[in-house]
DNA sequence: ACCAATTTGTCCGTATGTATG
DNA sequence: TCATACATACGGACAAATTGG
């Protein structure tokens, strides 16, 4: 047995059904296939590169799991868009398997959300402003449910983040979201008034939004934030504890992915 | 033909190789599977799940492509953990999809370096400083090679990640770093006194992290990012046009993936 | 260093359920 | 309603690579 560490990748060693998978993943890259387009059927893909159907399908089922293609309702094949929340899926699954603490997930929320509150006061639009308020009337109206206002809570920053124009931006905080929104659930059960803090908070920033205050938004998020942070530890939990894969199964059930 | 939409997924749609890929990842994501452990040879998969042995081989594909499993050097399959790059380059690959701008790229690098420099303050180790001013002596030197100015302040800003001890910090970074270095390259081409520019801006991030000055670390992070986006202006480049994909595939060249 | 057993990669043929026209 | 096309799944087969004696 050798000991030498390869270097290189050996070049007879990649499979038929991944230079399949490859191959059609270069032409999706690159804009030869666009988003919607067909991929034509099995069959054919069999006789465009000289190989087995298992192989081809082997090669399919690599790309279909990442979103770049996809089947229609007739089971057809066809280019994909990897949409954000399976790849956020992914990342945060990611972030469970590596350990990341929850003061990591919280430092980076800390940053992405002050950075949404500055854009989201540039760019929020009067349809947004009211949405978020439809949202904070929901969340009063379930005050009482711990649950339902973890929801409302999350449904609330999204808004914000699409209000930041930002995809990067709203990309980069999702995998965070996933793991931190199910623990407000728990942070506004075991902390008396815990809702009432979060509700205000959130009207006070959508008062930031109306009066396009940036120093207002900032201050409340963070205040928001420090909120969140507090209650957890109230709760007795450890912030440099990693994130459990309990979390992580809980949010999948509700995705239903 | 129905016209009406579906609420519920059909229960008995789920194909078997989806079937087998779902049992063998609740396995990986609840901890009973970790790791570096063998997975089993596809007879023995075949037997578990009591289906064919193409289906089987056709479950793995799906688990293979997100790096949950893998081979290891004899192609034995063994439960893998899911590497950053892996995921940040599928992260690049959907903004680029979606068409997303430089401006966005731009503006969610502003808010992830401005949180990376203040932990970073709070948490650099001498060793590291070092390497920060090593790197600085390299890219001095190489001053009139833009390529290698352009690799070495990703690797500037890469160590700078690290230093933050913020692991998700890093991965919310990393995709917009793979679009935005390749264009550091132009940027450093296009503008005179561009590497010294760059050379001096490193040398007072460094500055405050030795002086634990947090002030001076967010005034030069962001007057370094200004200077990245005058080069690009200047570069005749349009700041609200999409990332093109030519940047995408110039990036996994030299990645290799 | 050779040999036998195991395992993966690939291929072939066929049957079945389902969607489309 | 029927016929066709297609994806899904199965069983079997063989070559190449790898392992372990």
């Amino acid at each position: 047995m050798s000991q030498v560490i390869d270097r290189f990748p050996r070049i007879t060693s990649m499979p038929a059904y991944e230079r399949v998978a490859e191959a059609i993943e270069q032409e999706i890259v690159s804009g030869r296939l666009r988003p919607g387009a067909a991929l034509g059927t099995e069959a054919e893909l069999v006789r465009q590169f000289g190989v087995n159907r298992s192989t081809v399908r082997e090669g399919i089922r690599l790309l279909e799991q990442g979103g770049l293609i996809r089947r229609d309702a007739s089971r057809r094949l066809i280019v994909g868009l990897p949409h954000y929340e399976r790849l956020a899926s992914r990342m945060s699954r990611a972030l469970v398997l590596h350990q990341v603490t929850f003061r990591e997930l919280w430092e980076a929320a800390m940053a992405l959300s002050l950075a949404t509150i500055e854009l989201s006061i540039d760019r929020a639009t009067p349809q947004l402003i009211e949405a978020l308020e439809r949202n904070i009337a929901a969340t009063e109206a379930a005050r009482h449910d711990p649950q339902r206002v973890g929801e409302l809570d999350g449904e609330f920053h999204m808004a914000l983040e699409e209000a930041s124009g930002n995809r990067v931006l709203k990309l980069a905080r999702e995998p965070s979201n996933m793991l931190i929104y199910p623990v407000t659930e728990l942070v506004v059960r075991d902390v008396a008034q815990g809702a009432e803090r979060l509700i205000h908070a959130h009207r006070m920033l959508v008062l930031a939004l109306k009066e396009r205050d940036a120093d207002l938004g900032r201050l409340w998020t963070r205040r928001h934030l420090n909120d969140w942070r507090k209650g957890f530890e109230l709760g007795g939990r450890d912030f440099d504890q990693p994130v459990d894969s309990v979390l992580l199964d809980a949010r999948r059930q509700k995705v239903g992915e």
